[in-house]
DNA sequence: ATGCCACAAATCCTATAGGAAAGCAGGTGC
DNA sequence: GCACCTGCTTTCCTATAGGATTTGTGGCAT
């Protein structure tokens, strides 16, 4: 429909270009999501922009569409912040709204499930599990790009573009989370066999028992957080 | 939580200072709900300069901010457009997207609810019943500002952040759709009986309730507009 | 020592200029 | 008549400059 399709006119053209302010938006989400940016860090946008060699022009475009990520906020005349660091309360909150909204994805998902859908969370369930697990972030990198893909995946295989839009404001945060929780991966073995079951009911094209285990999954998830992280 | 009240320092002075660009988002957000920015038309940045009599970056800055609410589209190199009309099936997800959400924030706000969230609910449905319902914009228009504000402060008094991100990316895609979908205000009697429904529901503190009788209005609207405008 | 004020540096914010790309019109060749 | 090419206009995109605001520092009075 949106689908710009239209034409990949000719090799090694792409179809759809990019400009400056793109690529400055996906070097700081890089930089936010690798920790360089640390959260409650000030991100001067003179400053990205020596840093990045650009214009302030472009790194001004960035922020602005950073901010509705909630990656970064603004303050006027005052510039842009990393957002601090999530409090036991904020993580409370975002579970609760993944238990809210993700269920409903996946039962939608397991509905309207397309063969190439299903491959693609296979492929990301088997990533997790063949995904180093190291201490250091370059290790365990691949295994939250996993983790994240199986969740978006699900929400884009409901089929909704409004979900979808809702799951991703989620997303993000979620995302910067599993960075900045702190407790690295200490749960893969349990997360996988979650996933897992979550995938098994997509597979059994059972809807309610995809709903159930993805509730399972979040709810263990912030579990095992709730004990990882008794402090704040 | 996110409320900036920590200062109204000084009479007449403003809380928190608003930059050129922040008076542009709300121009073009005024104009799109008006519909003096029709779908599908395009939204040059030079143009809106000169038309709002200020340079193209506090514009571009702007657009950059609106593109994430889905109101407006870009293609690089190309520039902005007006969101198209909204598809029989584009309504469809929208209802159903509401109906995964905004029940879950009616059950969440009425276990919550706050005095003076409650009182603001009652006036928002007192302004619905008073509202004119003329024909044109003009008068119609503070019928659907009460309507989209009964429903942000359920969202609101959810006390979640991240819910209430969630909502707001579907706020303003309704607000959209009221007006182009173009029946204008046919249904005020049910729809403002649907909203007294769910305000007792909130005001007698039993969340299910709450919760059904949310389902019910968003169920009775999608049947409403799907019966009005049958054809697309 | 503490509070206050002036000054300087850094930063944000807006305007302007110019290069680059896209759209459009008109003309030419087949 | 139709496709294609050329030149022009519009628009987007980036860089730069300068005014406005905030922040940090040092000195001064109490």
């Amino acid at each position: 429909m949106s689908d710009p399709s239209p034409a990949v006119a000719r090799a090694g053209f792409p179809v759809s270009r990019q400009v400056l302010a793109d690529h400055v938006y996906e070097a700081l989400l890089e930089w936010l999501m690798d920790g360089r940016l640390e959260p409650g860090a000030a991100v001067s946008i003179d400053g990205m922009a020596r840093e990045l060699d650009v214009s302030p022009t472009p790194v001004r475009e960035a922020l602005a569409r950073l901010e509705h990520t909630g990656m970064v906020r603004r303050v006027a005349l005052k510039g842009y912040r990393v957002a601090p660091v999530f409090t036991r309360e904020d993580f409370a909150e975002l579970m609760e709204a993944r238990l809210s909204i993700e269920p409903v994805n996946a039962k939608l998902a397991c509905s309207r499930m397309t063969p190439e859908g299903l491959d693609a969370l296979k492929r990301a369930v088997e990533d997790l599990k063949t995904a180093p697990r190291g201490g250091t972030f370059a290790e365990y990198r691949s295994y939250l790009e996993a983790d994240e893909r199986f969740h978006q995946l699900i929400a884009a295989q409901a089929n909704n573009q409004f979900l979808l839009a809702a799951y991703n404001t989620l997303g993000g945060q979620i995302q910067r989370f599993r960075l900045f929780g702190g407790v690295g991966i200490t749960d893969a073995e349990q997360a996988i066999a979650e996933h897992q079951a979550v995938l098994d009911a997509l597979t059994g094209g059972d809807p309610e028992k995809a709903a159930e285990m993805m509730v399972d999954h979040v709810e263990k998830v912030r579990g095992r957080a709730m004990a990882d992280a008794p402090e704040d």
